[in-house]
DNA sequence: CTAGACTATCAATAATTATGATATTTAAAA
DNA sequence: TTTTAAATATCATAATTATTGATAGTCTAG
């Protein structure tokens, strides 16, 4: 069977150019290198080195397999650098669910740092509405959420504010109510909502519905596709249709709240009683701060 | 350094579900590979197996390295493949040149098979206009050529014939000769002959223009994307054709020749004086009983 | 032509790996 | 429950492999 450190040597030697000065970086003796090299070649059957010139140049059968020896080596590092993974207690795999609406450049940026931080863990990235992320972290099924908060507070789950996002009422620029102005929340109910609930209809407390003839969706993204139809309004996100409303598809409705903009909160959460891991604290405090920072 | 041994004796010993399992498959006692995992164990710093029942178990840090390990070793199979790939004298890699109107279901099954025979010799394949082919084959740049032809017998390259291709002269059927009935070839004449010749302007001399008025193409298809825009006739293989000819785009024109259908000799070439390797010489009799086997 | 640096070779030694015997544990059969 | 067959861990020893240091020959630049 190969030996690694052979290997090691002849891609070595062939970057250096040299045997001696392959040792010498290895901590080896010259004739180490020699040897091994040498028992390479006899094990492969191939003549791996030109000698003929002072300094050692591969042959073409030897370049022909340096590029293979590389990735073999790579493939060892990759291996040693799991096992150093593993010692540090990095998690093998993080589950993330999020609200869709929150899926924003900011956090893919996060997950961009993650990954290089955390080479050897994998994401799980699973988008859903907010009724559904909380289920899935309450289920253990998902390690961290980003979700609008529930006004209910879970038992099971430990919930982290981290900033809020601005929401606002919009329809198609055609749709009846486009052309109302100074309206109050009861004047919007004789049209039809479009709300987001779960996958398994557990509706969100936030963003009830207070219409009677609502109709509703698994994500965020369907809702928009519905108003884009005419289908109905609904409260959105101001940064998901906020390029829609520039171009003058949608157009957002005038209504008089007590506060507004309609400001939701985002929360982080996870289930209660998790030990984290390195990579799951990393995670968690970066989505903190970088949802604190984002306004 | 890692070594390989230990590695193949984790990937067994987890396949296996047994240490002893592995010991006989590896030709070795049971305490070598008891000592194997257990010293890949101390290096590593990350508990493989669980030990508790009769048979070793693959912990989640096993398991997790258990594939990485996998990859590992199926690099060091390729590295040895490619050893004894060498060593039975295969080529690294061939060049193939053939002219674009040959490069058929037939050509790439070919190769498909290749790619299974010699999984690791590459193939660069360069699709050019027959004139183009014997230049690279002539040069050195290409190991085998696949192309119509030539009247003059070059004397640096070796020819064999492999079959003939059917040719016929089309236009566009709104084209003037399309309505015309049993032309002669000086009728051809007045309107605009679209023809092939290589990139150095080498004109073949099978597929010569006859008219005055020509225009030319370093490849087939553009040819055929020329006649179909009506700028003017040429002569195509048949199969490449066929198909407009079939949805009635493009139209056969009606000329009356000594020998018709025209038939156009493909041939084989090669570098005179080239050793072949094992590679060179299989696509060599492939192709040669491929073409022969067409019709 | 020479000095410095390179590689191949060899025999001795150090280190690693494999072995065989043994004790212990486990899971299923009697 | 006892028995039995097969599994693993451990240990001292044997075998193999890798490393070393010395040496001789070779190449290249100055």
């Amino acid at each position: 069977m190969l030996s690694l450190e052979q290997i090691n040597m002849l891609v070595l030697s062939a970057e250096l150019g040299s045997f001696s000065a392959c040792a010498r970086k290895l901590g080896k003796v010259q004739s180490a290198v020699s040897h091994g090299i040498n028992n390479l070649e006899i094990d492969l059957g191939v003549e791996l080195f030109d000698r003929t010139s002072r300094s050692p140049k591969l042959t073409p059968e030897g370049e022909r397999l340096l590029r293979s020896a590389k990735a073999l080596l790579a493939q060892s590092y990759e291996f040693e650098k799991i096992a150093e993974s593993i010692t540090r207690h990095e998690e093998g795999a993080l589950t993330m669910a999020v609200d869709d609406a929150l899926l924003t450049p900011y956090l893919s940026a996060i997950l961009a740092l993650f990954a290089r931080t955390f080479s050897h863990v994998e994401i799980d990235l699973v988008s859903l509405a907010s009724p559904d992320v909380i289920a899935m972290v309450k289920d253990g099924n998902a390690d961290i959420g980003v979700m609008f908060s529930e006004v209910e507070a879970n038992k099971q789950v430990d919930f982290c504010y981290v900033g809020s996002v601005d929401f606002v009422a919009v329809c198609h620029a055609d749709f009846p109510l486009a052309a109302m102005r100074r309206l109050s929340e009861s004047d919007l109910m004789p049209y039809r909502q479009i709300a987001v609930r779960g996958q398994q209809k557990r509706e969100s407390q936030v963003l009830i519905s207070m219409t009677p003839n609502a109709w509703w969706c698994s994500s965020n993204y369907s809702v928009l596709e519905l108003v884009k139809q005419q289908i109905g309004w609904a409260y959105l996100p101001l940064s998901l249709v906020q390029p829609f409303v520039q171009t003058g598809l949608l157009q957002k409705i005038d209504v008089t709240f007590d506060h507004k903009p309609w400001s939701v909160p985002v929360d982080l959460v996870c289930k209660k009683g998790t030990l984290r891991g390195p990579a799951h604290q990393w995670l968690f405090d970066a989505l903190k701060n970088a949802f604190s920072a984002e306004r």
